[in-house]
RNA sequence: GCACCCGUAGCUCAGCUGGAUAGAGCGCUGCCCUCCGAAGGCAGAGGUCACGCGUUCGAAUCGCGUCGGGUGCACCA
């Protein structure tokens, strides 16, 4: 059967050509004096009705235009509806309620995304929404003194699978860690791993309140022995703990690597804290704020309501963050003259305004909300508001083993280890839990649910869908079908006419539109909600052939019908396949 | 006291950046296997979208205020 000329080549995102066809279509009233000149269609809107039984589609033109062309709602969604309905992709388009405009489509423009998802495979869905923009995600970026624990977990899989969704949206996406490597804290690294050291010379080790008590230290001071043998012993810390430092901090970088690794994550860049010492960088990212006039010595007015104990004025270097939509203006110097923690974080995005990033993106902890304010101005304030940063809060992960809240007895202390959460139920399992709430929400994550393989668990109902369509297509080889996926792409779609058929490849058809909606909103749930619903539709259509014996996938008889199904299924598949990847994790071919 | 996040079914949460009768999972009720994976499916009960104003053709969604919960709040990172 011919194919209709309008499927020949196009842009597969059936909602934006709907979109099209109905600005075309209002132009044309404007030219034939229907509508005035000049309108704004910036507001009109082609999405599917909540209520399929009110179409395919719907629009809101006629309501939205209504008001500045100075006409009744129906009137324009009358005229409009007239020529929609001569373009042959529209089987009909009727006025609704207040002025809805809703279309019925030719089922097979529906059906074509079957054909595309085949023939791109891993790339089905893939934008070019990005153009290639420089876009900086930024993760982790724990302090290195110690593995990752299941908090990090959350913003490492948020910030990866974020990553992920804006390269398959065509931005060009660069994975980068901050290792605040500058601080108080290395200092104390240092002197912990000295106690380890010292133990691993065979004395004890005095692990005074304040230091790191964890096991983890434990080989560091073995490797210090190795190096320095008993060198460093009864030495003053003048003469160790610059090197302690960058040891042991490399030590701790590569296991949070590891850590990393574990879960399938890799960082594009790791950036040094430290690089921004003595390098000039601090100096000349003030510099620049403050030849906008933006740094000024002065006395921060004390907190409103309740005073800090022992709060006094103090004369500071200032940032004037309050123009950039602060509430207060940050010190950048202490008043001993030092660098506040905040200017190499100025610095540091500074750098990253110099490599020529278009869009940065930060993944923190909720804990750092009182930070976002100040960070979003500074950002403003060095690239002139041309380079926006988004700040991405990751909430709490509440750990429960069987609905009770669990906690590890580690001796060192009481939080458990992302390693810990990773063996037990594997990188993919967690991987998908994590995702499985909005950032900003809390998360709840049930060790012993996480490893149930039934459908209270998201990520093993979305992997059965996958699986159980691998397994039709074995069935299907074994009934002498070809089941490849160009055999599929060519398959004749028309056989499709079952309206659980039709709603399956809607549910498909919404794929592109919703991983552009994910990328523009930095929200990568919004794939895992969208995969568990596409595999609930694939089970419900799976189930139907269980209850009506013609609906089966493969028919013996009709060879054409089967092979149509199959192709519908097999872009089901594809569809789960690509979702997954972005959020990294692997489609299951088999469950077990 | 100030700032940010949150408040939707008994519980845990979605809600396509303003659309029509607000959705899903769990739990509860009742159904469906002579097998393409029942590791599943179907149906039912259950909601003043915290509350009050406002913006407009139209609000769970946007604005303001109130209440409730979480987080962070001067030279610590």
């Amino acid at each position: 059967m011919p194919r209709p000329f309008y499927l020949e080549s196009r842009e597969m995102n059936l909602f934006a050509e709907i979109k099209t066809l109905v600005l075309e279509n209002l132009n044309v009233l404007v030219t034939e004096g229907v509508l005035p000149a000049g309108l704004n269609y910036a507001n009109v809107a082609v999405e599917p009705p909540r209520d399929a039984l009110h179409g395919d589609m719907a629009t809101n033109a006629a309501m939205v235009l209504a008001k500045p062309a100075k006409m009744k709602p129906r009137d324009i969604a009358d005229a409009l509806a007239v020529k929609l309905a001569e373009d042959p992709r529209i089987l009909s388009a009727d006025v609704a309620g207040p002025g809805f405009l809703n279309l019925r489509l030719d089922p097979v423009l529906w059906f074509d995304i079957v054909t595309d998802a085949l023939s791109k495979g891993a790339d089905f869905g893939r934008s070019n929404m990005g153009e290639g923009r420089k876009i900086n995600v930024e993760f982790v970026s724990v302090n290195p003194t110690g593995p990752l624990h299941v908090g990090h977990t959350r913003g490492a899989v948020f910030g990866d699978a974020l990553a992920g969704l804006l390269d398959f949206a065509g931005y060009n996406v660069t994975r980068e860690y901050y290792i605040n490597d500058g601080g108080a804290q290395v200092d104390v690294l240092a002197r912990s791993a000295y106690e380890r050291y010292r133990e691993a010379n065979g004395l004890e080790p005095e692990i005074v309140e304040g230091l790191y008590p964890g096991d983890y230290l434990i080989p560091v001071g073995e490797a210090l022995k190795e190096k320095y043998g008993d060198s460093l012993i009864d030495q003053p810390e003048s003469v160790w703990l610059e090197d302690l430092r960058e040891f042991s901090t490399e030590m701790m970088m590569d296991l949070i690597r590891s850590d990393l690794k574990l879960l399938g994550v890799t960082m594009d860049v790791f950036f040094s804290e430290k690089s921004l010492y003595g390098t000039g960088k601090i100096e000349a990212a003030l510099a620049n704020l403050d030849a906008k006039g933006l740094i000024y010595e002065g006395v921060l007015p004390p907190p409103k309501g309740k005073l800090p104990d022992g709060w006094e004025a103090r004369e500071q270097t200032l940032f004037k963050s309050t123009e950039h939509g602060d509430d207060v203006d940050r010190p950048i110097k202490k008043s001993d003259g030092g660098w506040t923690y905040f200017a190499p974080d100025i610095a540091y995005h500074y750098d990253k305004i110099e490599r020529g990033f278009d869009e940065l993106i930060d993944v923190l902890g909720a804990d750092h909300g009182g930070y976002v304010k100040r960070m979003k101005a500074a950002v403003s304030a060095l690239s002139d508001g041309k380079i926006p940063l988004d700040i991405k809060l990751c909430q709490l992960v509440r750990l429960y083993k069987n609905g009770k809240p669990f906690k590890m007895s580690k001796r060192a202390g009481t939080f458990v280890l992302l390693r810990d959460v990773v063996e037990q139920v594997g990188p993919d399992v967690t991987r998908f839990i994590m995702l499985t709430r909005k950032n900003d929400a809390p998360l709840d994550f049930d060790l012993a649910k996480a490893l149930e393989q039934s459908k209270d668990n998201p990520v093993f109902y979305v992997q059965y869908a996958h699986a159980r369509v691998n397994s039709v297509l074995k069935k299907a080889v074994e009934a002498g079908l070809k089941v490849d996926d160009e055999t599929l792409a060519n398959a004749d779609l028309t056989l499709l006419a079952h309206p659980a058929e039709l709603g399956l490849a809607q549910k498909l058809a919404e794929w592109p539109r919703l991983l552009e909606t994910a990328a523009k909103t930095h929200e990568p749930h919004r794939i895992a909600f969208y995969l568990y619903e596409l595999a609930s539709e694939f089970h419900a259509l799976q189930h139907l052939g269980k209850i009506e014996p013609e609906m089966r996938f493969i028919q013996p008889d009709k060879r054409a019908q089967s092979t149509a199904r199959i192709a519908l299924i097999r872009a089901v598949a594809v569809a789960i396949a690509a979702g997954l990847g972005i959020l990294g994790v692997t489609p299951a071919k088999e469950m077990r």
